[in-house]
DNA sequence: CTTGACTCTATACCGCGGTATAGGGTTTAT
DNA sequence: ATAAACCCTATACCGCGGTATAGAGTCAAG
């Protein structure tokens, strides 16, 4: 009971979340197999589409870009690649977060500078906020 | 001897340090006011819009939009503004930059628990960073 | 047996911040 | 006087992750 054996791309887009053009997109892009037709031409789906559409979802939610997420799968099925090489990706994301991460500081900082700076009052023309800007220091 | 009236739009592309297409999208996007011209079409800058566009690059460098950019220069313009309102949106901005700085620690904290659980031996079969994201918890 | 909801392909468009290219005219240095 | 280096407009393209539209075919309920 666990396998309907055919949803419609309908189907599978509500129950992935996303769009039902999103699905056909991810089918160009690789990321979701070429699934079998019917006589008409519709795609047939199992439940493993779901599945793979979570995958995806919950990658992005973790910063992995769509190609990132292609190389992933595709890591999955070489037989020779071993948990490491995935942990290893996770790593090197986590390392672009926290460079992320350090460069909104870096920004909120200078703003926070800035807003301090600024007595609220007067004229723009005595604007700390915009002389600052408009000399290049910060 | 501080104006040299009349920079082309090279001498203000380098300058400024942008391209010189740049400095036309700009103009086009209203960011630049559209300068005068020699008798054979060429654009006359004078030294401000060498300020003009370092404004620009320093409000872009704290995370403002060629949008809110617009909005800020042209706030500085309007008469009635005081340096409140600028700093109300160098504050906006702010909080903005901190909830990016909260969503991307969230997810470097999620990113973090999956490399821990990940042993790094073994097949991808039984990688717990590929399972969490095919089973949606994390 | 018709109507509405679904599906198909192909193509174009969105925001963002530019960059590139084609096909010209101008200025400057030699 | 010529060649390099610059300038002009108009238009198309880039990456990113989709969304929208047009025009056609198909399926299920009443």
């Amino acid at each position: 009971m666990r396998s309907p054996q055919s949803l419609t791309i309908g189907k599978v887009a509500d129950q992935g979340g996303v769009n039902v053009q999103t699905i056909r997109y991810y089918e160009r892009r690789g990321l979701l197999p070429k699934p079998a037709r019917t006589a008409a031409g519709y795609r047939k789906y199992s439940d493993d589409a779901v599945r793979r559409l979570r995958f995806i979802r919950q990658a992005q939610a973790l910063g992995f870009s769509l190609i990132e997420i292609e190389e992933l799968l595709s890591l999955r099925m070489q037989p020779g690649t071993t948990c490491g090489d995935i942990r290893q990706h996770a790593r090197q994301k986590m390392a672009a977060v926290d460079n992320k991460i350090t460069e909104l500081q870096r920004i909120k900082d200078a703003l926070c500078a800035l807003a301090m700076a600024c007595q609220g009052k007067g004229p723009t023309s005595e604007c700390p906020i915009l002389e600052a800007l408009e000399s290049g220091r910060n």
